[in-house]
DNA sequence: CAGTGGTCTAGACCACGAC
DNA sequence: TCGTGGTCTAGACCACTGT
């Protein structure tokens, strides 16, 4: 029973089956969460041999489409959009309201935020980093690294850098920076953050980072490179994110001149 | 010569061999453009089947780091950030300049910029789509669809969406709506564009996607929603653009208050 | 032509999950 | 225990790239 599978066609076999399977995905044949056949039953529909049926399967799985679980099965992902980031994100209200950024968002939308420091101390930041905080090779930067969890799911890391000079001795070097966050702090500092710049770009994860924020494969992240102002156009912190693609909308709001 | 690869360990052995090889990538021995050794060689190297040596290539194959070319070998991926976009993307004075948004930035670089207007007609949006242009069902919806290239190569494709009664008998209805694009347009009828919105994913490519991108493996597509919204937050297009992940980054700029 | 990667097969043993 | 997917092997034939 090759059921349509055309073993001659220019098409590879594998690719042919994938693509059965994809169409039962996308016109929803086959629900989120549904099971794929097994491997033996693709074997035996397709009569193709099982490295064939897995290459089909693979296809699949680096698109992203589906998740395998050892012992269980395939199983159609659940597409979620999930959350946002909103462009008032940064607002002076939230910060004197006592709150980050991240926690005020997920607090708004009823859901339970967790942020893990992982660590807080001198460290050497990448040259294009460097180049955004402008500070020669000499000066110390403070390097913070954390995550964060929204619902006890990891949705992104961030590692901050800010010229050690500039923090030395205050809460921000400290594994608790308090109400607010670091932005709050640089503000009672007198450091008022006039505008941050934000690039945003995508790829696939290494693997640590698929790690750290438990991604599937398929799965990209978005890497969020954002640059905190104060005035004079000065930079005193450069935050690089990598946020979890399945996990995020960013969201922005540009003027129309 | 198994080369340090355990074939008793946890780590499978086309993971520990894919590990070798990502090292050497990333740590610079194998920069980029340079060729991967053969997959007989990698046999010879770590006694290890073809199919195994084959699942490791697989395995950088998928995370994007190389490029393998049928007949030559595999590539060590060109890391290129290439292109941004810019915050003051929509600014009016490029309207009036008569530029669209996407040659403006490119010839400001000096590259090639070149539009495809695949299709121009009217069209049925997704629900979603629907819902941000705030438009009942029954209301017509003009679509427009084109493809971006910079320097001959595919960056985006983009669709519009546009109420059809706004805009039916003007130049937007026409392949080429004039210099400026639909934007100036509609400025000229009296619909200055206040504000846009844009939200920004991530995810693997769709098969017609990665083909009209002409996309690697392992290459996921940013995708981005504008809504372009004149007096009284009134949404007068809606712009679902994919972009190719490994050819752009997109710039924003945020206020601090 | 030789060397490369692309596809496919048939079989083996292992590890996980559910019953 | 049985069915699932995970890993690995040895071999075959094909298609593309370069000389």
């Amino acid at each position: 029973m090759s059921e349509g599978i055309d073993p001659l066609g220019d098409r590879p076999v594998y690719r042919q089956i994938a693509d059965r399977l994809r169409q039962a995905i996308v016109h929803g044949n086959l629900a989120p969460g549904a099971r794929l056949p097994s491997e033996s039953e693709l074997i035996e529909r397709y009569s193709a041999s099982r490295g064939t049926v897995r290459q089909s399967i693979a296809v699949l799985r680096s698109e992203g489409l589906i998740d395998v679980v050892h012992g269980r099965g395939a199983f159609v992902r659940e597409r979620t959009p999930i959350r946002r980031l909103s462009y008032d994100r940064f607002a002076r209200r939230h910060r004197e309201a006592g709150q980050a950024a991240f926690l005020a968002e997920l607090e708004a939308e009823g859901r339970k935020a967790e942020v893990q420091v992982l660590h807080v101390g001198r460290g050497e930041p990448d040259s294009d980093i460097r180049e955004r905080l402008q500070l020669s090779d000499d000066k110390p930067v403070l390097m913070r690294h954390r995550r964060y969890l929204a619902d006890r799911q990891p949705v992104e890391v961030a590692t901050s850098w800010l010229p050690l000079e500039l923090v030395e001795g205050t809460a921000i070097v400290e594994a608790n920076p308090g109400p607010g966050g670091i932005y709050a702090r640089l503000e009672d500092m007198g450091h008022h953050l006039e505008h941050f710049t934000e690039e945003v770009s995508a790829r696939m994860p290494q693997p640590d980072e698929a790690r750290a924020l438990q991604l599937g494969p398929g799965v990209p992240v978005i890497r969020l490179i954002r640059v905190a102002y104060t005035v004079n156009d000065r930079p005193v912190e450069v935050c690089d994110t990598i946020i979890a693609a399945d996990r995020y909308v960013l969201s922005y709001e540009l003027p129309g001149r």
